[in-house]
DNA sequence: ATCACTGCAAAGTCTTTGCAGTTCC
DNA sequence: GGAACTGCAAAGACTTTGCAGTGAT
């Protein structure tokens, strides 16, 4: 598995030690085809190899690190997490779940005009944004 | 109070009753100047004129009807709440909160690209978009 | 050997639900 | 009078914290 030799590596250029249960979280998010909440990681992982707890705190660390995007994919109250590759967006069905990455947000121009628009800030540092429709089986079922 | 009035009958066309927790609920959202969460009006109202229950109930129901806008600052857990007047997002300060309106979102553009990209969705219901980044005052304390 | 990491239990925060009593139409 | 509304208590969903033991470097 070269692949895990991988997963040590940066690990370890983010200053966190290689541990199993950290490898099998990246794993895990990198065979994911879309953000997973923890509840779901979980399962996925298998309650006998990790505790939700250790689970939570590793993807907090991801998360500051920059490893790992949260987002909030607007179903339920739970976040959602993701390996922070190339930078993008969601597309969510309503009904079903089903999510689509989008790779465009226009964000220079919309921080430019935010900006012009509101004196009192000077930067624009963070974006979020989410989209939610309908995917061509559910709109179906919906008429 | 003619203001009161008018409350009564937004309620009424949206098939509420004119009751007095609701018309101090939306009382309270069109003073705020910025999105509020469940403490924050609760506390604004007063903890002897509405429980919190109440308040759960109402904005939800009046997120169901289009009255109010659920909002997510990106700050804390919680679910921040304001009068669905005109479309509008917001630009937040990582460091002390500070909320401005941003009125562009380029929707419309995004939208379109959005389902070219996604043969699987026919149509975006909804978006979400909000900007985080420094103001003025926080800026100069960072450097 | 040391310090990061982990599991388990417990607590914390935010939100929803059930039910009995109240208020509006 | 009846349905909508409300308060109180309790439960539920999601997340964080404390502490003692384990594992990576």
């Amino acid at each position: 598995m070269e692949n895990t030799q991988k997963q040590r590596e940066v690990l370890h250029s983010c200053g966190f030690r290689a541990t199993s249960k950290k490898i099998t979280i990246l794993d895990a998010l990198k065979k994911a085809t879309r953000p997973l909440n923890v509840v779901e990681l979980y399962n996925e992982i298998g309650h006998s190899t990790l505790d939700q707890v250790t689970l939570y705190r590793n993807l907090e660390a991801f998360v500051s690190s920059g490893l790992v995007r949260r987002v909030d994919l607007q179903r339920g109250r739970a976040h959602y997490y993701e390996l922070a590759e190339e930078h993008h967006h969601h597309l969510v069905c309503e009904q079903c779940g089903k999510v689509k990455d989008i790779d465009i947000c226009n964000i220079e121009y919309v921080s430019k005009r935010a900006l012009k628009q509101s004196k009192e800030f000077v930067s624009v540092e963070n974006h979020v944004l989410e989209l939610t429709g309908l995917c061509k089986p559910c709109a179906k079922i919906n008429q």
